[in-house]
DNA sequence: CGGGATAGTTTTGATACGCTACTAGTTCAG
DNA sequence: CTGAACTAGTAGCGTATCAAAACTATCCCG
């Protein structure tokens, strides 16, 4: 048992405090070396999220929010994106004061040099089983963080309280909208933690009264 | 079928790509709020680190690898957390170039608003198999980065190579010396990635031949 | 000794990021 | 129709993080 302990330590129970702190190491070490490529990490945040996110959402508020920054910041990021090239600008037409970025071919190519994908492949090496509890705990860990914060997390169409399944696609009841399979697994800024059990924290349960 | 994809989604497999960025997500927004007490997110994790390190991995250049920056700007970090009152400065009677820093009272007390708490705290709150995994999962990640950046991992004693268990404690093979339970614990900078196959990816069975 | 490696510090400079104040467009009340 | 209140986005400024390079002091090995 001492043998088991120790020799084999890390695969026991490691202390929350333990496992908070190699989440926040990883997070940095995976941000590190970007191939020369150079983006800052607020940039390839940027790059990820309006590849990421549904057309209502690809906004320099909704990406202020999503990155949990002021929206003067996430205009200058995005800013910076757009002049090398990498973002398109285009105002919209409901809202004269809103603007929505697109990527450009250089934007998608830029993603395939993220410096994430290091991790992303380590992940992908991971067992099948370590991978699903990633996939259980990591959406759960954002949104307790994020009602902790007081902000709205963000999540997919498809695990939104407004989404129900339609076949060959499905419904947003929140901009009443269907929605392409490919809108359902993206980004939305309007997102809604919704009924689901499995994404809620068991302690969570107790509501306002 | 439909209703378990996408209504349940998050449940389901994520795509490695996807999970990255949740680790970094997290890892950032952890970082975050800091409760008014106002270090750095750099000095959090110097704190943290000089809580969890051995006697030997005390010293700025230890915190320079572990946080992969240089050892100059790892000095400064310390630095500033010593005119803070929050660590103490000690020169090694060994070697006298090296200096030792200790936590003081003062640090200790601070450890106990580290805002990394909250994000344990969401930890501890997930179920108890989704906790054994990311206690497999990151480990293993973190190790698997630092290779790959041709970096020494950290890790603690009891998972090195060179340790072996006796009863009450262990010896470290590294240091030739005996470690108490305590010691066990901690962050060792010539920490080895053992034989312990636990902590290893599947892919990287390959070796050199 | 003397050369070379290593521990640590300092200085300098770039730049990321947040804060505050501002402009412009929208909505709504009266 | 008009003005107040709100929201989307931008601009400018200051702080402070972080890295690179130059420097000092000590150790170690021949």
């Amino acid at each position: 048992m001492v043998s088991k302990r120790y020799h084999f330590g890390m695969s026991d129970d490691l202390p929350p405090e333990e496992l908070a702190e190699f989440l926040v190491h990883l997070g940095r070490a995976a941000r590190g070396e970007d191939g020369g490529a150079s983006l800052t990490p607020a940039q390839w945040t940027a790059l990820r999220f309006f590849a990421r996110a549904n057309r209502a959402s690809r906004t320099p508020s909704a990406f202020a929010s999503f990155h949990a920054t002021t929206r003067g910041t996430a205009s200058q990021t995005v800013k910076s994106l757009e002049t090398k090239g990498y973002l398109v600008r285009r105002r919209s037409d409901e809202d004269r004061r809103s603007v929505r970025f697109e990527l450009t071919e250089a934007g998608q190519q830029m993603l395939d040099r993220d410096p994430l994908r290091h991790l992303a492949e380590s992940i992908g090496r991971l067992g099948a089983e370590e991978r699903r509890a990633l996939g259980r705990a990591l959406p759960a860990l954002a949104i307790d963080l994020a009602t902790a914060r007081g902000a709205n997390a963000f999540g997919t169409c498809g695990d939104c309280r407004h989404f129900s399944a339609r076949d060959g696609g499905g419904h947003c009841a929140c901009v009443s909208a269907e929605l392409t399979p490919e809108e359902i697994g993206q980004l939305c800024a309007s997102f809604a933690a919704g009924d689901d059990p499995a994404l809620r924290l068991p302690e969570e349960q107790k509501e306002t009264p």
